[in-house]
DNA sequence: AGAGTAAACGGACCGCAGTCCGTTTATATT
DNA sequence: AATATAAACGGACTGCGGTCCGTTTACTCT
């Protein structure tokens, strides 16, 4: 039988193993910044454009390395215990997301932020167009009427924006329970509480 | 008398005027994409030292450009008539910002971007802070009272971020108006409004 | 097994932002 | 006018992300 897609070529799939192995070991050395294009090649013994034909780009790159992560985040949303989880209120479940946004966010630190500069910019990245129909719909499950629930969802994940959190963390000192306590008051606020 | 600020050399101050007008040149030509650091220098005859002695860096070259419409936009805020300026209701200053802001971005689209790219991050651009305490200001007078003012206000300006609203305006075809009606919700909501 | 093919490979190459440092020049001082 | 000095100058240089294309290799079909 002919598979309709493709199967990856054994030499490609060894080669993609090794990449990320060698990305997560430069990276747990010396940060993100120590991870550089060619240093990867290097690192896991392959050409150059090896690395790039297997993640299109630096940020392609990043992106992969979270995949695994992103999936957990949603599954914990999707099917997890409350709060975040389906069962509890939908602004406690909203409440939670930006909770656990901010907590993933300082886990990840310098990755979140160097998968945001992906070609047509960060809001490109697969995830946050997920993030907002969380939000959407938890926004309308909340009894939230809005003509633009979309524009609005979005409004509100703005203000979770990695780049936006990490540096009222690092420049200015600003605590975790600081920013969840905003989120709590900005979603509160919107879907019209007192 | 020695001036405290010692004054700018002659050949520098030229240069500088030399520079600034070469880049507008060139930005006019082919859009900010065309303005090269090495171009930049070529073009006005200088060498690259100096461009990036006088600006720091590309980011810092973009903030010198907008420098002037940024002012204008802030003495609109500050002296100019409602509903923007001072006048009108806090509430209808907010919304008035919001569209303005929209306005600004939609007119100088790339240079408003790649000004953000700045080694700090784009939250470092002083404008940035400049709109934050012009919201701050306005929830206060609107008596929206937060433990954390300047967070809240923070989480607002995050709706009108430069990269969010042209990747909205541009990628998916969404209108300046649905932005600003947008913009007007989630400030009403905000402010309590109905 | 052998031939054919599409895919993967690798590394030289490009243009870019940003740095460094030996050289030149405007200005203050006498 | 001559001198001193701090500042500005310029362009070669570095390291980076990303591209290109001739070569190699894993799979398929007979």
């Amino acid at each position: 039988m002919t598979p309709v897609t493709a199967a990856e070529r054994s030499d490609a799939a060894r080669n993609r193993e090794r990449l990320l192995l060698a990305a997560r070991e430069l990276i747990e050395q010396g940060g993100a910044a120590a991870l550089t294009m060619d240093r990867l090649a290097e690192h896991a013994g392959v050409g150059k454009g090896t690395v790039f034909r297997r993640f299109g780009s630096r940020a392609g790159l990043m992106l992969t390395l979270l995949d695994d992560s992103e999936a957990a985040f949603q599954a914990r949303f999707l099917f997890g215990p409350p709060p975040l989880g389906p069962g509890g209120t939908p602004l406690d479940r909203l409440i939670a997301f930006g909770a656990e946004r901010i907590a993933y966010v300082v886990e990840y630190g310098d990755l979140v932020l160097e998968a945001g500069n992906a070609s047509r910019g960060r809001f490109e990245v697969p995830a946050v167009a997920l993030w907002n129909q969380d939000v959407e719909m938890l926004l309308r499950a909340g009894g939230v009427e809005s003509r633009e629930p979309g524009l609005l969802a979005g409004s509100l994940t703005a203000a979770l924006d990695p780049e936006r959190l990490l540096h009222l963390i690092r420049d200015h000192g600003v605590t975790r329970e600081r920013l969840a306590a905003s989120w709590c008051e900005l979603v509160t606020r919107v879907a019209g509480g007192a």
